[in-house]
DNA sequence: GCCGTTTTCGGCCCGACTGTTTTCAGTCG
């Protein structure tokens, strides 16, 4: 089993120990485990107990947890806990402003132990009849279910690709030699998708029931002689479908769509006398096989250069590749710096000199260090004089340390008022502070922007920090006036982000396609908590393609003098008024 | 459940916000 696996399986008991009332610090150590496991670089199913052990975080207990967890997917504890709680109240327990106690509250009272139970009991108005709870918890309730249903059967990016690959990893050790495309959504890098779709191509027919026997394996959904469907314990569904070598390329057009862009292209196969399909793209007349076996082929047939899968969604492409207009799509490597991650000075897992060549090791040759500041005190935010002693530390550290410039920075918080939480004289002494909003969600739209936009005329703000604060398939973005704040950002000249961390992705590919198109800069950070998290940009990247982002657009695509001397700080207004750097 | 020159017990990150209290419990980050 991989490390996310087991994290969620670690996180699962921990959420079960807590609607039991279990010590509170024996949940932490469940969630502590979870979270080591998943920093981990190396797979903990590879680790034996005494290596386990060496792990801060990892006793006895949690040492042979997770060898149970790793090498049969569950543990006895586990199946103890399910004996008492269903595992569908697991999903009531997700429910946003729903915790622990109100879990178990509703359990023992009205015998909820599902999102079904609770809604009805909700609608039946029998919760504001429960000691402590009232009417405004109970449409509390069912608006989160409503928020929840819609959201129902999508998952994240980050979980479905790490699932798809694991499963590639599954099917290749029983066909070694076939070819393994994983295509759908996830190759458009969506940054939710409904299900996993791969691809096998020269793969012998036994590999569609390997694939069933897949450990994960909930039920088989079917299983035919080309195509077969699972669903997955986490409520995953992935399809495998064999595909033969002079079909690869149609099948891949085909199956990656998205589904917009795939009737566009098959309009104009139709009117040039083809017909497209996942075979094959043929003379309509005559039948006759045109292209099939590569994806080029077949839109170089239709007079086409490929396009790139992160722009497949009808969003112009096609015009653009006809008019050889398409972007040059950045690339990771192409990434010079990473300018927003953390460290153990606030809620980093990792000191400066290990995130600093763990970063210059994954291709970096600049990180900045953006540490909180003080009002978020659960993450051991800095105040000004830690915010100035730290940043003197990671002056040392760059001093210290060969191949990579680290720069000190902090990420400070925009109060509920717009005000920033440190002194502008501290801010004025680092290299690059970054602002995000961390409290108070709830603000209408007036109010969210004109705080953030009031947070941004303070001349030391270089860039604002996951903009609209989403989470993904969790909490909707805050009320907030995206143009107006594009606006702003593009006559001050600070850059907007676009937050890596796949539960995020904030700005969104439409978002930041928004501000290119205003002229404004734009940053691609990781908001790496561990050294494990660097890898994040991954996904920061496929937001940015499926942007029509090119490496000119992103700041941190410039070397570390060309990204100083391009910030606000360092212009003259004249230059910042026009937002480009001189 | 983990950890430890405060080590085998007794600590473990904590402030803001909300809804429900009539002085606080639960949730979130």
């Amino acid at each position: 089993m991989e490390n996310p696996s087991v994290a969620r399986v670690l996180n699962e008991i921990a959420d079960l120990l807590e609607l039991k009332g279990e010590n509170i610090f024996r949940v932490r150590a469940y969630r502590t485990g979870a979270q080591v496991v998943a920093d981990s670089p190396a797979p903990v199913a590879g680790l034996d107990v005494p290596a386990l052990l060496a792990i801060d975080g990892i006793g006895k207990d949690l040492a042979a947890r997770i060898r149970d967890i790793a090498t049969t997917g569950t543990t006895g504890l586990r199946d103890e806990l399910l004996q008492i709680f269903p595992p569908s109240i697991l999903e009531v327990m997700r429910l946003q402003g729903i915790g622990p106690k109100t879990v178990a509250l509703l359990y023992h009272t009205l015998h909820v132990t599902s999102l079904d139970d609770l809604e009805a009991a909700a609608k039946a108005g029998a919760i504001r009849g429960i000691k402590g709870m009232g009417a405004k918890k109970e449409a509390l309730i069912l608006t989160a279910i409503a928020e929840r249903r819609r959201h129902a059967g999508r998952h994240l990016i980050g979980h479905a690709c790490e699932t798809a690959e694991t499963l590639v990893a599954w099917l290749r050790e029983a066909a070694p030699e076939a070819t393994y495309d994983i295509v759908g959504s996830l190759r458009r890098g969506a940054e939710t998708s409904g299900d996993i779709d791969i691809l096998a191509t020269n793969a012998p027919a036994e590999v569609l029931g390997h694939f069933t026997r897949y450990r994960q394996v909930e039920r088989v959904l079917g299983l035919g002689d080309t195509k077969a469907s699972i669903l997955l314990t986490s409520q995953m569904q992935a399809d495998l479908r064999l595909v033969p070598a002079e079909s690869r390329g149609a099948a891949l057009q085909y199956f990656t769509g998205s589904k917009a862009h795939n009737i566009a292209l098959r309009q104009r196969a139709l009117s040039r006398g083809y017909t497209l399909n996942e075979y094959a793209l043929a003379d309509a007349a005559t039948g006759a096989r045109i292209a099939g076996e590569t994806e080029d082929g077949i839109y170089a047939a239709l007079g086409l250069p490929c396009i790139d899968p992160a722009l497949r969604e009808a969003r112009g492409e096609i015009d653009a590749a006809e008019a050889g207009t398409l972007p040059r799509l950045i690339t990771l490597a192409d990434l010079q710096g990473d300018v927003h991650m953390h460290t153990t000075a606030s809620d980093g897992r990792h000191d400066i000199e290990t995130m600093a060549i763990a970063a210059r090791d994954a291709g970096r040759s600049y990180i900045c260090i953006t540490d909180h500041s003080q009002s978020l005190a659960m993450a051991n935010g800095l105040d000004d004089a830690r915010a100035l002693a730290h940043a003197a530390r990671i002056r040392e550290a760059n001093a210290k340390i060969d191949g990579i410039t680290i720069l000190a920075g902090i990420e400070v918080d925009i109060l509920a008022d717009g005000r920033l939480d440190l002194e502008e004289s501290t801010l004025a002494a680092l290299d690059f502070v970054i602002a995000s909003v961390h409290s108070a969600f709830d603000q209408s739209a007036e109010a969210m922007t004109v705080r953030v936009l009031t947070a941004m005329a303070c001349p030391f703000v270089d860039a604002i920090g996951h903009p609209t604060g989403r989470k993904i398939l969790r909490r909707e973005p805050h009320r907030i006036d995206v143009e107006a704040l594009i606006e702003a950002a593009g006559l001050y000249g600070i850059a907007l982000e676009i937050n890596s961390n796949y539960h995020r992705l904030d700005l969104s590919d439409v978002h930041a396609r928004r501000a290119r198109a205003q002229g404004v800069g734009l940053l691609i950070d990781s908001d790496a908590h561990s050294t494990t998290e660097l890898g994040l940009l991954r996904w920061g990247v496929l937001t940015a393609r499926r942007a029509w982002l090119e490496p000119a657009d992103v700041w941190n695509t410039r070397d570390v003098d060309a990204f100083r001397n391009g910030l606000r700080r360092h212009r003259s207004p004249a230059a910042a008024k026009t937002g480009r750097a001189r």
